[in-house]
DNA sequence: CAAACAGTTGAACAAATGCTCAATTGATAA
DNA sequence: TTATCAATTGAGCATTTGTTCAACTGTTTG
């Protein structure tokens, strides 16, 4: 099984390497812009101030001050982080006079959590 | 349900708050070194070269060598990788000869990647 | 033993990230 | 209209993070 390499050396020595290996692994993976998304997807809950604001949600919608309140964060930090919350579409908001509710955009934000939270247990 | 307020003024006034939803919420939501955990294992696939190693070593167990490759990234960047990931505990190795191969750590991490990907490809 | 090679490790550096502060927007109440 | 309060936004800053480069382990082979 050992394929004879007649281009020049790569940065690891490839003379020995498992070229067959290599080659049917990258057909059966998932491309590389769908693995792009998964990153930031999981970018999202990779910070305890916005894995706190989504497991908080999970609860109960809540305004950004008592969000605030609740994790002992300014109003300002919040709002950041909920933004990019909103724009990964992990969270929608409505307006009620004037304060502005947040809650959980759909049912996967919530089956990712439990997913990691029964590796974070076990 | 108007509370009255007497102390002094917080950050964010709350007067006109949901004191008992907060605390409602405090009592519901897993601990703070939960979540903190929770955190730190998504931080794992935040990375897209991370999540790329994840995905290949779902479909075969490989050497350093053959990652760097599929990858195209040096040796030593998918090394510091796998220490990370190691230490995580979402992979493991035996040593071969010269060689080194990784495989998953075990299931959560095959169920935690399906799970994100259902939310990408919605 | 010495040479060769797979992999690891630490320092340095650039890029990304999260928070603070101050200014601003939007909505309601006086 | 003006004042007030909830929330958003941008700039600045400190920290974290991922990569590169070079030195170093550890194993096999001559």
């Amino acid at each position: 099984m050992q394929e004879k390499w007649t281009g020049e050396a790569p940065a690891c020595e490839v003379a020995q390497s498992h070229e067959e290996v290599v080659e049917q692994v990258r057909a059966a993976m998932p491309n590389e812009e769908e693995l792009a998304c998964l990153a930031d997807l999981f970018r999202m809950f990779a910070d305890t101030t916005r894995v706190r604001i989504l497991a908080a949600l999970q609860i109960s919608d809540m305004c950004v001050c008592d969000l605030a309140q609740l994790l002992g964060v300014t109003v300002s930090a919040v709002s950041h982080q909920l933004r990019l919350l909103k724009v990964a579409g992990l969270v929608t908001f409505r307006r009620e006079g004037k304060t502005v509710i947040y809650a959980p955009a759909d049912g996967h934000v919530r089956t990712i959590m439990q997913v990691g939270m029964e590796h974070v247990r076990e």
